[in-house]
DNA sequence: CTGTTAGCGCGTTCAG
DNA sequence: CTGAACGCGCTAACAG
């Protein structure tokens, strides 16, 4: 593999000319820089990345760590990450902690050492054990998605506690009276806000209290199945359901399928987070929409920003408003519950 | 950021004590030892790996390079190879090529510059541009999923003949005599094998040249849909379609959904690749599966072995098998005329 | 068991 | 416009 040197020595010159070719930094006459053009093309020279990085101390790279890289959700956020960078020249490394802190920071233990120049971070709980450790290293960080009360840093966040607000609202305004929310971990922001926005929602419609049905548990199929077996045996059954997040969802509508009930003639649902076009050919699901593609954008070009611009400044928090989407799978509640009806199954068996 | 000399200095030992502890090679007295990590863990000392690096020589960083990673195809390879690598202490950088051989080539002019250890390659065709230049650069290379002609290089795929053949014997021993097989590119060995394994089947079976219909196009959603509306106005229409892959399939499944075509009633569908558990809910679509995951784990480890195994040998090419997995999109067709041929018993008492 | 020397391949700094 | 010297942080190779 040739170097610099080599170049240099092919073409006689220094190799600080030939790194200034290479690099556009200075000037060059053109002879010499056809010269050099010339014997890199002779040799397939392609500059050592790593040198280059250890000298200059900047890896022009950015990691973006997410708690599930399965999540549509995220992976569209990773979309607007990785353009934002690409456009400035920064590659980004993703990283997956599948909700465990622990993997959390044993990945941010892997991004120090490779020395990435910033973390675009989704934490998987509300403690700050991988924040303080990226303080200690001086590594600039973007959160994503969820606040931290903890830290002072730089926040790209969704206004949960409107958009569950919205969803709620639109239940009761379709005249449900007994809705059960099933969210994430209460260690999660998201999830605690959501259940906020659940609650002002019930509260401005004097619904009290008494008629709350709140269940935690984990933003997965898993835990939305178990969550809507629990909420189908409650006394009284729930007439509509709000999802924290679309896996949530996923499960809850197996479950339903299971039990013979129908949505919306049966139950209705809402779900926070809309999926992506593609993954269903028809979608029926009445949504919160988060605009994240926006959130991975914007994080990513505020935390170059912060690398690349001079003033340091206060941490910021932008918060970008959710949007409710009314499909099909919401509609006013019935007194007979039907017993079954065949749409859902097409539906969910034709993934597009 | 502290470095092994702070360390070095606090410890009152020299670098190379220090980076002896870090990599625990040689031998080092117990006292040293604990003196040296009491120094790096008040210091929260963590190597710089980029250093590290350029002086070993060796990134313990393999490169994937794949085609499509939006398909579960190559992102269960995708775990497969993330595993292997990991078990041996080798990360892995993910790279998307969307089947275009110009960003292959880019991939790759990256992946030299960061001194990756070897690429794990599945060529977006079969010229070998990028092959060439890897070669030049002395980087190992495993190819995936994909044969390529021109070079001998280590090889790990499945028989996509073979799968071919089994899935539209399947067909034919159902009653079918009018198959359309829907492809990728026919710069592609995948897609080639899979028309030479349904050639294969419908010689057999006595059906000649003109019963075949033989479709390529690109191994994506659009591609499958816009195949299967030409297919549909074909006369005579065929009564099943053989999909070259899963996104194929989808597009095809729209198609058919849109024409009030059903399945397997109107037409029977059987498709090469299956879909990982979770993308939907009732699995229904027949399927040649293959085995990704070993596929990326095989892969893996034949690099490995290649990078600290001392004896380079021969190029090696591994075989892997596929399998019919018979469910409910495919049946015998409807139409009077099609008779049902007696090996049908046999195949369904009998199911590969 | 530990230290010394000598770079890996580049870019920064300063001097021509 | 070009070059010489130096060092980023670490480890291979050899001494002790």
């Amino acid at each position: 593999m040739s170097t610099l040197n080599d170049v240099a020595r092919l073409a006689g010159v220094s190799t600080m000319t030939v790194s200034r070719v290479i690099n556009d930094s200075g000037y060059i006459s053109p002879e010499t820089r056809a010269r050099v053009n010339r014997a890199i093309a002779e040799l397939g020279y392609m500059p050592n990345v790593l040198a280059r990085q250890l000298r200059s101390k900047r890896t022009k790279t950015l990691a973006l760590v997410v708690t599930d890289i399965a999540n549509p959700f995220f992976t569209t956020i990773a979309r607007g990450v990785e353009d934002a960078a690409r456009a400035r020249g920064y590659a980004v490394m993703f990283c997956n902690t599948d909700e465990s802190e622990a993997e959390e920071i044993e990945y941010v233990r892997v991004l120090i050492q490779r020395r990435v120049d910033g973390v675009l971070l989704v934490p998987a709980t509300d403690s700050s054990g991988s924040l303080q450790l990226l303080r200690e290293h001086a590594l600039p960080v973007v959160v994503l998605d969820r606040h931290v009360r903890s830290a002072l840093v730089d926040e790209v966040l969704t206004d949960s506690e409107t958009g569950a607000y919205l969803a709620v609202r639109h239940l009761i305004d379709l005249g449900h009276r007994s809705i059960a929310i099933l969210t994430g971990p209460a260690t999660v922001s998201t999830a605690v806000d959501r259940v906020a926005g659940y609650r002002r929602a019930l509260a401005e419609a004097g619904l009290g209290a008494e008629s709350e049905q709140i269940l935690f548990g984990e933003f997965n199929e898993a835990s939305g199945y178990e969550m809507t077996r629990r909420v189908l045996t409650a006394q009284p059954r729930p007439t509509a359901i709000f999802a924290g997040n679309n896996f949530i969802a996923f499960g809850a509508i197996q479950a339903l399928r299971q039990a013979g009930v129908a949505i919306p003639d049966g139950i209705s649902i809402v779900v926070f987070d809309d999926l992506p076009q593609g993954w269903v050919l028809d979608p029926f699901l009445t949504v919160v929409s988060q605009p994240a593609y926006e959130i991975g954008k914007q994080a990513a070009e505020l935390m170059l920003e912060r690398l690349t611009g001079d003033p340091p400044g206060e941490p910021r928090t932008i918060v970008l408003a959710s949007e409710l989407i009314v499909r099909r799978s919401t509609a006013p509640p019935r007194r007979e519950v039907a017993a079954t009806v065949p749409s859902l199954r097409a539906h969910m068996e034709n993934p597009a």
